[in-house]
DNA sequence: GCGATCTATAACTAAAAATGATAAAAACTA
DNA sequence: TAGTTTTTATCATTTTTAGTTATAGATCGC
């Protein structure tokens, strides 16, 4: 029994005669006569009796028709599942983030999205790159914001923005407004730890494997700029900020910012998954959802891509 | 889509492995794999992740074999219709019997049904309550045998008798021929292991939710009378064994049995479905069959409905 | 990094669904 | 009742689809 065979039955149900319902089902009448021949031979059961004109449904044909008609509904109803579940936003999402992207970007889409989108139950998790691309090879998480490229090819990414890396000097550096990245190798650098993928950025942008630290009898291991910036503020030196860092900087602060010239510096921010079609709705709408609100915030929209120097995270 | 594609992505969504399930269905993997391609594009949606060993079936996917199982099992309903309307009693029967009842009984009813029904092709599974409820939902199962009434009310049922629960003692318990219920509370008592409904009987007839092991440093999980009856003959103790099992016990063990006084406890078996009219004719029969072929074997049959205690198998 | 196992794809075959033409049956017309 | 029209069944033939084997490319487990 085809799905096919029971449209057809119900067509010359209706039509009471096979060379109509051939017409309307735009066969010729003589596959509509042989392919009902089968169905009924394979049921073992006469559903019309073409004995008279118009033909007669028998009282079994009734109740086979009447079937046909609920069983095409469910089959209809198969495609309306795809088709809701491709518009559908719902489900369980699994989210790793680091934590220099974290500090900036939760603020900023967590709150709309979890209001657009009630039927997402998201879990946010914080750790560094390491961890997260292997969290998501070990399935224990659906996606990641994090800074790419990355070396792991298994993992692939959809970019979200390029942010800009901004210079921030204690009072006494007196950095000009718009500087080269020479000034990081020229004076004291504060680097986050080991590991963290903006500290490689860092490195990058000087050409450098690593750099001493700015106090020679001091190894830090901080991981978050909230560590990082008071230090330079009262022990001298510089660091680098990622451009969404500045929303949550005082205004006192914010003086101490310093842009770069072309190209700058940016770094590449990235949804990274592994299962490339296990949560595909939810990883377009949170695509589109963070690209659109961090959008506005971003000096980096000004430039063109020959414009920018992509940093290397690892 | 095509029924046929519903059965396939059933099969990898049980199997999580085309091979295995290209096996199962009976055709070459790299069909399998073709079909499930042309739905998958058809519908737009990715229905298995095949990134990794085992495969991983989508969100979306999920719901979609739901559906698929939904719809197949409104098609298999098609077939049956047109048998039931030529009064055959045929077609495929996937029976459940839970393990306490399937000893006894499918030596009664089994030869003498498939004798008198050879169009019917019989698939009989001995599994848990719990297991054959949900294969019934799942529609793996047309059919169970256990023992009611379930707490699950989406589950229906036809009784089809009552079998007296009987006491078994080893040979130095020196048992009267009828008995109470208390005699269990002052014995070491023998239970079959969790989740066996019969245990759960026994501890309602006790009116306790759980009992100490009959010996101190022994935790058993028996699913078996043929397990339980040698240890309590040979470690002291009772146990309870349902009435038809009498059948094939031995003549010496059978006069360790003792009878409980009025109100006896029974416990109430029954046909279990989930689908009403999927397979209305052969439940019929089934039914019927079954009652007439143990009513002259049971006790129970002497005795009026308030004089027999139900006892509650979860 | 290697061998084993798994899925996708290409080239081909078998089977089924379609076609037009035509024969046979029923129904209408006179 | 014969002649005409309409309708369904069947034949020979084409097109489409479901199936096959062989093979290349991934992934897994060690």
């Amino acid at each position: 029994m085809k799905l096919q065979q029971l449209r057809y039955i119900i067509a010359v149900d209706r039509h009471k005669q096979f060379s109509k319902a051939a017409e309307e089902l735009d066969l010729s009448q003589a596959t509509l006569s042989s392919m009902i021949g089968k169905l009924e031979k394979e049921l073992g059961v006469m559903i019309f009796d073409r004995k008279t004109q118009p033909l007669v449904t028998t009282d079994c044909g009734k109740e086979l028709v009447m079937a046909a008609r609920r069983i095409l509904s469910e089959a209809d109803n198969f495609y309306d599942l795809a088709r809701n579940i491709k518009q559908k936003v719902a489900g369980q999402l699994r989210l790793g983030i680091i934590p220099t992207i974290s500090s900036s970007l939760l603020p900023i889409f967590l709150r709309p999205f979890l209001l657009k989108y009630p039927e997402v139950e998201l879990e946010v998790v914080e750790a560094p790159t390491a961890s997260l691309t292997e969290a998501l090879k070990r399935g224990e998480l659906d996606l990641a914001i994090l800074s790419t490229p990355l070396k792991d090819s298994s993992i692939e990414d959809w970019v979200l923005y390029y942010e800009l890396l901004l210079v921030y000097g204690s009072a006494e550096e007196q950095i000009k407004r718009y500087t080269t990245p020479d000034i990081l190798l020229e004076r004291p650098l504060w680097l986050l730890e080991e590991g963290n993928c903006l500290r490689e950025q860092m490195l990058d942008l000087c050409q450098l494997r690593q750099k001493a630290s700015p106090w020679p009898n001091l190894k830090l291991g901080a991981n978050s700029f909230d560590c990082l910036l008071p230090l330079v503020d009262q022990m001298g030196g510089l660091t680098l900020v990622p451009e969404l860092y500045l929303q949550q900087l005082s205004e006192e602060r914010q003086q101490r910012l310093a842009y770069f010239e072309r190209p700058v510096p940016v770094r590449e921010i990235s949804l990274a998954f592994y299962r490339p079609y296990a949560k595909l709705r939810l990883m377009e709408v949170l695509h589109k959802e963070i690209k659109e609100l961090v959008k506005p915030l971003l000096k980096s929209q000004q430039y063109k891509n020959n414009e920018m120097r992509i940093t290397m995270p690892e």
